[in-house]
DNA sequence: GAGGTTTGACTGATTGTTCAGTCTAAACCG
DNA sequence: CGGTTTAGACTGAACAATCAGTCAAACCTC
């Protein structure tokens, strides 16, 4: 029930496709049993295959789980650069940016990324490879975020200050709540890990920010995890 | 070399060192190998018996690991504990307090916690039982920060503000700021770290706070990790 | 039919856990 | 006190399951 748009494309797309998949497979079984624990079987199972197939593709179980991150983290930074285009002012991307790590109904694209994080920094200790998709990640992330803040700095949105000592004071708070918030944790919801996170921002930069009521959810917090 | 104290002891005592020894054992293999691929034989090894009296001790694989990370939680708060003690303002406890989690120079005596807590974040997703672990540590945590602050604002240290919310704050950046140096991130290392943190709360709380020279390593930063 | 793709069956190694006892030192007893 | 019982601590060997990776043969598709 898929094969029925590769026919004309060029040689090799019908394997970048199968690859494709695979990663999509790697990272749902990851997000469900965690890195360590996920098998090979587990992903071609998901990805409707054999697992020798999987090796095929992916040389080692290793490699595999390893572009599996890569490819999550790369989505999830396309999906914010997408985002940050059609935002006209340097406040409203910034809050933007807190939101997408912040609150987990903002991207309903993305699969859970947040338990990934917890994966990610975890593997990082132990496999280089791991390691170097996080501090790059890391630093990309760190770079929009100080780019926005130069771009509000020049249209006067923001106070004279460090962009770069900003971003990585900011980044660091927000992967503190990802942290609370992957976990659930009872006290630091996401809502107001959001509030603070922008008070901190709008604090330090020198703009206001009122937060505002969100239409949606009048009921109260949503538990997504099954 | 240790048998000498256990003579006269009440029974069971020298079972009770036993554990413990093996749950400082259970520390070191996860320091090293990580929670997930610490393996039984490696416990064994490291407390020089066998695996099978590891068993026999803590009924399951899982259990051990578990209680070596409560272990490890319940020291990390007696430290910070004891340490406060004897720090008779508010403004330094709270620099304790971030000088704990930030400079890894600063508690020789505490194998390396950074990357124990990876773990346990990572863990925690899926391991109820560590969840629970990570859960009362935060809220303890916490907690420990608020009470600080409300000691300097009843002492005129610090202007007025809401206790939890800043505890909310400080430790999400806290641990933020936590994975950059367990992760030994070359942009943001540990004294930037502590500066940084020192920042925030000084201009949250409203007091002064100076960067003070540190008398050793004139020469620059160590790499604590072989 | 040639080359890339796919698979089922297999293997070799690892590892948590069990088990059937051994050893030791204290408790019991006649 | 000398001998026996008992309970806890401890061990080596084996078991059973898991799983990454291999391989030779089949399967498409151009």
């Amino acid at each position: 029930m898929a094969q029925d748009k590769e026919s004309t494309d060029a040689p090799g797309a019908a394997a970048d496709q199968r690859r494709e998949d695979m990663l999509r497979a790697a990272l749902e079984v990851i997000a469900e049993r965690g890195f360590p624990e996920s098998r090979i079987a587990d992903v071609a199972e998901q990805a409707g295959t054999s697992p020798a197939l999987v090796i095929y593709y992916f040389k080692t179980k290793d490699n595999l789980l390893t572009e599996a991150m890569r490819f999550a983290e790369d989505q999830w930074y396309d999906l914010g650069a997408r985002r940050m285009e059609v935002i006209d002012n340097a406040a409203a991307r910034l809050e933007e940016i807190v939101a997408m790590t912040c609150l987990p109904e903002a991207d309903a694209e993305l699969p859970d990324s947040w338990a990934l994080w917890l994966d990610l920094w975890a593997q990082s200790v132990r496999h280089p490879e791991v390691a170097r998709v996080r501090e790059e990640f890391d630093a990309h992330w760190r770079e929009t975020i100080a780019g926005v803040v130069r771009d509000g700095q020049g249209s006067g949105e923001f106070g004279d200050l460090d962009a770069t000592e900003f971003a990585i004071t900011l980044s660091a708070l927000l992967d503190g709540f990802a942290i609370q918030i992957a976990l659930d944790d009872p006290v630091v919801d996401p809502k107001r890990a959001f509030a603070a996170s922008m008070r901190f921002a709008a604090q330090s930069l020198g703009f206001t920010w009122k937060p505002k009521k969100d239409p949606s959810s009048g009921s109260g917090k949503k538990k997504a995890r099954k």
